[in-house]
DNA sequence: TCTATATCATAAGCATGCTTAGGAGTTTCG
DNA sequence: CGAAACTCCTAAGCATGCTTATGATATAGA
């Protein structure tokens, strides 16, 4: 019906990945990917965490997560300790070589973001944080749901 | 600095993801997954066009769209044609399977829609559409450039 | 003409996502 | 205690994205 309807998906899809791109192209000499930038990010601020833990906070499925881990691991920006009493478990930690690779793909990434959002006022960039992180609670909570009926398409 | 700054890109991917994951969820059933209904919804805008000329549309690589066409045609929802004087040249068609199909997936699309929109007001709707927009617009530029020298990321 | 360049499509290889499945280890409860 | 249920991690297979490379045509220019 709304004119606009079938375009935001696609939009926001289209968005994501051309940052994406766009990031990768300006980070390719640090060896990093745009996921991995993420995990590591989110580990520094939870350091000692273990995989499931982490996964939980990105909101990925455990498999996502433990094959960039993987990844990350081999670069050797992250190291896995056993856990002192459950042997299923890996706990996660940066290496001291994470820190400043870490710092410089923020740069980078500002770098991306500045690209993305030139001409966007700042009141603009703030409405549109707030919009996504209700749309983000939405659809972690819709995720774990049964379908919802039709009626949902109706009145939404 | 600014502490919203390092999240929007994780945010925007993060959100594009669990929206394809939830639409995926609901459009199981149907066969399609939401970017092969994505081309679908394109080609239908634009029928008989050429491959280079649809990916140019959807702003992704050649490539990519040519495996998903590849898929799309196996399931029968899209024809392949010579092209009457170009022999390099593919035209593609929907197969008449492919107009009640797309019906059927764009409601499923206007159920996981409304549920990550579920209590954003119709103002704001808009609002995310003109941002996402013209930072779309922003990236397919950018995408196209020379990396930026390090002054964007200062003044953005 | 005929050679250089450009265009269209495809191939190969990598990184993320997912779903589904399963192995190993813990915990719970009869 | 011992079996059932749960949790943590990994495996396998599929779908998209990308970059880089190649083969087949078409076109432009010397």
């Amino acid at each position: 019906m709304n004119p606009n309807s079938p375009t935001l998906s696609f939009l926001l899809h289209d968005v994501a990945r051309l940052l994406k791109k766009r990031f990768e192209q300006i980070a390719k000499g640090s060896g990093l990917t745009r996921s991995q930038w993420q995990v590591l990010a989110y580990l520094a601020l939870n350091e000692g965490i273990h995989q499931s833990g982490l996964a939980e906070i990105l909101d990925v499925e455990q498999i996502t997560l433990g094959r960039i881990v993987d990844k990350l691991e081999t670069l050797g920006l992250i190291e896995r300790h056993p856990h002192p009493s459950d042997r299923r478990i890996w706990l996660l930690r940066l290496t001291p070589a994470a820190r400043p690779k870490l710092a410089q793909v923020r740069k980078l990434g500002d770098i991306a973001r500045g690209e993305a959002l030139a001409g966007v006022p700042e009141a603009d960039r703030q409405h549109l944080l707030q919009t996504l992180q209700t749309i983000k609670a939405n659809l972690a909570v819709a995720c774990d749901s049964p379908i919802a009926a039709q009626k949902r398409a109706t009145h939404a």
